[in-house]
DNA sequence: GGATCGCAGGTCGACGTCAA
DNA sequence: TTGACGTCGACCTGCGATCC
């Protein structure tokens, strides 16, 4: 069969550094070469032609099994294609040119009706419009929407934020007194809140855990504000490499909402029935309230975790018994009891 | 075995109080 | 007036016990 009788192979074809694509007809490989090489003004020495969905390159026979339509990308000698991946690579380096994509994701978005395609452009644009730079309400309004006019800046409302959920916490320790019976152990129990709320004030009620402006060792998050889950209470770390920036925009401030503090050793089915137990059989100051302040309180007993890593069942966790009473002086800020 | 309930783990916003 | 702090109630989810 000679070849002036092959069929012309309909393909669509870019170079590297253009996303437009070219509808292009060709009866064999070198035929695509010299008219792709023509119009994207591309030296002929050295240029090849692969997919565009993995790179691979195109010897003839193999041209002459492509489809109709199929997406080819034509490289100069020094060039190379890995396939969409490339794509992807720039995608996830935007920086300071994502509003292109950002207007975009937009467009397609407006337009889509796969659910599962707006929700993967949905997600796209959630974390590509990122203000995280921003820190003034002035700068941002959108992210402070709805939130108290005395917050100015997003560390103030952030640190706040932690401020509230410790506080929360703290609440429930003291109202645990009501399920103690006797008079005696119940005093004592209130001595040692009191204490725990000396100390919290003393710590700003741990806030600086959600503050990106606090020291690195004292915030829970980068200085630009990403937190990473901390995986499950009993795993070492978060297999599903969960992360978010709740400065970055304000779905995603209100998202964070949705994570929570957990405490690995739990707070009141094990860490409070220990402490009581611990009154119950000691003198108060006999007992170890900065292990109890950290079980309570503290990082060292707090997880940061999404909720996917939230575990409600029972933990299962105890309290170290070699930890729970006082061996030496206690510290000068639990003096009061 | 499925439905229901209570309890535990959390979160939030609204509102009141108080001091600077 | 403003910001810090405390309280309250509402809401969510998951687990385990109980009942039918």
């Amino acid at each position: 069969m000679s070849g002036l009788s092959k069929k012309n192979k309909i393909v669509k074809i870019r170079s590297l550094n253009e996303t437009k694509k070219y509808g292009m007809a060709a009866t064999n490989l070198k035929e695509l070469l010299k008219k792709g090489c023509k119009l994207f003004q591309i030296p002929p020495f050295g240029s090849r032609i692969c997919l565009y969905e993995d790179g691979t390159e195109l010897t003839e026979d193999y041209f002459q099994c492509l489809p109709d339509n199929a997406e080819l990308v034509l490289l100069a000698m020094d060039e190379s294609w890995t396939g969409f991946v490339f794509d992807m690579s720039l995608l996830l380096n935007t920086g300071r040119n994502s509003g292109l994509i950002i207007d975009a994701a937009k467009g397609l978005l407006s337009e889509e009706q796969s659910p599962k395609r707006r929700k993967l452009l949905g997600d796209l644009l959630l974390h590509i419009e990122d203000n995280s730079e921003t820190e003034n309400r002035s700068d941002d309004e959108d992210w402070f929407q709805g939130i108290d006019v005395r917050f100015k800046t997003k560390s103030a409302y952030m640190r706040y934020n932690c401020e509230s959920r410790i506080r929360g916490y703290m609440k429930e320790v003291d109202s645990y007194a009501q399920t103690i019976q006797k008079p005696k152990l119940k005093d004592q129990y209130r001595k040692i809140v009191e204490c725990f709320v000396m100390q919290l004030k003393s710590d700003k009620y741990n806030g600086c855990y959600f503050n990106r402006t606090e020291k690195e060792h004292e915030r829970l998050c980068t200085k630009e504000g990403w937190f990473t889950c901390q995986g499950a209470f009993d795993q070492d770390e978060c297999k599903s490499l969960h992360s978010i920036n709740p400065y970055g925009n304000r779905e995603s401030g209100i998202l964070f909402s949705t994570w929570n503090l957990d405490h690995r050793i739990e707070k009141k089915r094990t860490v409070l029935p220990a402490l009581v137990e611990a009154l119950h059989n000691h003198k108060n100051s006999n007992i170890n309230l900065d292990y109890f302040y950290n079980l309570l309180f503290t990082r060292e007993n707090l997880k940061l975790v999404h909720i996917v890593c939230h575990k409600k069942g029972a933990h299962d966790l105890l309290c170290d018994q070699k930890k729970i009473y006082q061996k030496g002086k206690r510290k000068v800020f639990l003096v009061c009891c």
